[in-house]
DNA sequence: ACCAATTATTGTCGATTGAACAATAATATA
DNA sequence: TATATTATTGTTCAATCGACAATAATTGGT
């Protein structure tokens, strides 16, 4: 059992990492995880395991079981397989060092893909799937609020957007595409006075009804806010982290 | 280890089960399983339980792991938590009896979905979650081709798309959208003489490419063809088993 | 051989959506 | 008060969708 635990720290997408103390890979950085309970369903598992590292217990987080990994030889000690879960917490409080986990830290995605960090066992695989899946599922489902407080701006959301998918927004056609993907209700009309930048304020939003219907399911937006199908021709920005999108194959079928 | 192998059979998605022979609900009807052997990939026991039900072992056939199901109770002699698969056959050859399986059977998804058949133990869960993954991966890579043989018609293609989602498609559409695709490719410009149907010869077309690249990836459409967003108004037609509706696309890939 | 029925494939066209970008509104700060 | 900054709404052109018409190629009768 481990768990992929992503949320956004610094405008950027970081995942909770702990350093092992233990002696298959000690030393190195690895997915929190731990052992299913002989009473206890796969979900609740990762549930526990989820608040005994971070805390995190309510509704205010998603979590979802990502898949299971069992090559033979992951672990060198014996054949384990593992049931991954990955989760989407708005944000950690001060990391719990109680159990297994001497210290859990944040880890930016992108040091992970670009290997200039690396992972124990075959964790570098589970969190690239763990990636491709939460940036898939913000296509189709209002899961990107999971990153939020429960109330929460416009902009907050598009910039939770353009972190997890490293690629730039357009504020006014975001605006209106949260607005009539239907997943989202206005609260207050204007707020109070929470926010420090300058500019006019926001209002504020929540996500209507339940976002995630326990595991394996989240609330389907109606209209998607999907990524470019088309990637931006981006004149100058030499950087372009992952944004865009597939490898636009050519037409001409026949 | 449960594999969930779909085929189209009589125009409908039909799923392929068998009749347990040993005591934990004998006689009824459950998913193809097996156990995965001590120095075995999941993928491998896969692949194995499915060429063993079957015969089918090439890569005429899709199989990606759907997911882990470990509720406490779900198997009443003891704690076990099965790796599910789904897979697509293109046309199942005369059900192998060998091995533990007395007898594999289809039986139409419609049967289950409405519980006019009964699964052992969880498999209902399980077959609805593979059933809806089906659906939704036909709307954004080229697997529908999987249920078909490796040369087709965009008709074939259409009635799997019909089949599966127990809708109708313009054909008019449908042939542009998959010519569009950039998935497919022209083959044989006419065909021989193969079909006994009336009309105009269809021209034979194939999958550009490797459909699905191991396990957990597909190619993707350039252009989807998806489920309608807005369900047709079907002045006349009373039934409408499952009909378009956007629960949009479902885990994985992208 | 000719016609009717059937399937395949290409065209047309209005409605909807997508994306770029302009315009206006509301604040904070200099 | 002027200016920079963020929020929100408009505008506009092009791409796409979806209904349906038109044409093409065959098969089966008669």
């Amino acid at each position: 059992m481990d768990v992929a635990v992503f949320t956004i720290r610094d405008e950027a997408l970081q995942l909770l990492l702990v350093r092992r103390a233990e002696d298959p890979h000690r030393g190195d950085l690895a997915l929190p995880g731990g052992f299913v309970k002989p009473d206890e369903d796969l979900d609740d598992a990762a549930a526990r395991e989820l608040a005994e590292e971070t805390g995190i217990r309510d509704d205010s987080r998603h979590l979802e079981q990502l898949g299971s990994y069992g090559a033979p030889d992951r672990d060198p000690r014996m054949r384990v397989v593992t049931v991954a879960y990955w989760a989407i917490c708005a944000d950690l409080p001060a990391p719990q060092a109680g159990g297994d986990a001497a210290a859990a830290i944040l880890v930016p995605v992108k040091e992970i893909e670009s290997r200039d960090v690396r992972l124990a066992f075959d964790h570098e695989r589970i969190v690239r799937d763990a990636v491709e899946r939460t940036r898939s599922k913000l296509e189709y489902t209002a899961l990107a609020a999971k990153f939020c407080p429960p109330e929460f701006t416009i902009s907050q959301l598009r910039r939770v957007y353009e972190a997890v998918w490293s690629t730039h927004l357009d504020p006014g056609n975001f605006q209106r595409n949260v607005q009539e993907s239907g997943a989202f209700e206005k609260q207050g009309t204007a707020e109070p006075s929470f926010r420090t930048r300058r500019g006019r304020r926001a209002a504020l939003w929540s996500v209507r009804g339940p976002i995630s219907d326990g595991d394996r399911s989240a609330v389907p937006l109606h209209r998607a806010l999907a990524r470019r199908r088309h990637p931006p021709v981006s004149p100058d920005d030499p950087s372009e982290g992952h944004g865009g999108q597939p490898p636009a194959k050519d037409e001409e079928t026949q």
